[in-house]
DNA sequence: AAGTATTTTACGGTTTCCCGTAAGGAAATG
DNA sequence: CATTTCCTTACGGGAAACCGTAAAATACTT
């Protein structure tokens, strides 16, 4: 089994029962951090003093509060860590459960597993566990049930996801254009812009802007 | 100290932690549920069998799967339980921290304490529910601080909810007039409602209406 | 290199939003 | 009962969204 487990994890109601199924599985080396910059700071460490951690459990979302970070997600997190240690195991545990977004994790961040917070999840995060280190690919927690060759909602880009960004903050058809053209961001015409929210508005059934961006919202992608 | 405890909280790497707290704390009957359902049935028997509850620890957002549920959210179990058991001490425990949401918890639903979740929550919730058992009145947990005496926030009524739920469905302006009138709502006109969103505007400093109703979400107001 | 397809952009007409002003009506005050 | 005040509704003009069509630019094929 592994031997030295980094967790990533702001809810200190959380990190218990985490920490709990790390020690019945018997690792002897155990980590927590609640802030994503003090992860990757003990992951460069644990390599500079060539210890490095076999497995990083973390969650996606962290609270804000007084303290400055750089890092402020479980993202950006694996991310830089991906920058340092490639071949670390990661398992993600959040209450994320959209497919799309997850898929991501996969797909961009090259995760070993995905295990959706709900009324089971110890298990599964424990099966997760077991899965990983036994080299398993694309281990999903059972409440979660989606087709990885689905391809209908991976196709909504990072373009799009700026355009709903910049509609979300009010920006009107001209300042999105202006703002892809400083950004040298193409298509940038308003005709365009106009076009692709367009698609997506008939994408998500969107009766209009307004709409659209509430829908957006609820789906998590601005 | 408390003698018989509900706990309903649909994560189980949450509800394991509230419970170890309530162990801690020497509290002879700890009962946990995962629906909202549930506890109102398990709040309801007590009462029935002359063994009432003395206090409900409720989580506000629960997860949807499979089950066919009645109450959606500890909001409206909290709602249910006050119909049944008024006298019920009641703490909330949940991730939401916008001021306002918290407010009417307290304002609406009587709750005694409002404690949330985050890095050090355990400790506060342990606080809170001894501070709860003395009888102490509107019991925050110490990451949050807001004036209860700030209205700016609570002003906004459920017209103007109204008002964003709709916009947030893609309607316009005539629909919304007229769904107003089909309930009976006023003003129902379409200029009055259209000065309240421009109130809501200036309020939210949102350039317009995709903006104001990306704000809300934020929010949480819809 | 020419032709075809696709993408990007431009344009015009209609609807809705946006915002100021003002008329109409109800409640409050004296 | 008259006057004031506040609230609701109506109206109008300009801005932005909405929607279809077409031209221009780019990429793709043969």
């Amino acid at each position: 089994m592994f031997k030295k487990v980094l967790v990533a994890e702001d809810l200190d109601s959380i990190s218990i029962a985490v920490i709990q199924v790390l020690e019945d599985l018997q690792i002897p080396t155990i980590h927590h951090v609640k802030y994503c910059d003090d992860g990757l700071l003990k992951i460069k460490k644990a390599l500079l003093e060539n210890e490095p951690y076999d497995l990083l459990i973390s969650d996606l979302s962290f609270k804000t509060d007084h303290r400055d970070i750089h890092l402020s997600s479980g993202e950006e997190l694996i991310e830089s860590a991906n920058g340092v240690q490639p071949k670390l195991k990661k398992i993600v545990f959040s209450i994320e459960d959209k497919s799309y977004r997850i898929k991501s994790l996969f797909y961009d961040l090259g995760i070993n597993a995905y295990v959706s917070k709900g009324r089971n999840s110890i298990s599964e995060l424990r099966k997760a566990i077991e899965g990983t280190f036994r080299n398993e690919e694309r281990i999903l927690s059972s409440d979660l049930s989606f087709n990885f060759n689905d391809k209908s909602l991976i196709e909504i880009e990072s373009y799009d996801i700026s355009i709903l960004k910049l509609l979300a903050q009010g920006y009107i058809l001209e300042n999105i254009s202006s703002e892809f053209k400083s950004s040298s961001i193409t298509p940038n015409g308003t005709s365009s812009i106009e076009k692709r929210i367009n698609k997506l508005k008939i994408y998500f059934k969107a009766n209009n802007n307004v709409h659209l961006i509430a829908i957006a919202k609820d789906f998590g992608l601005v």
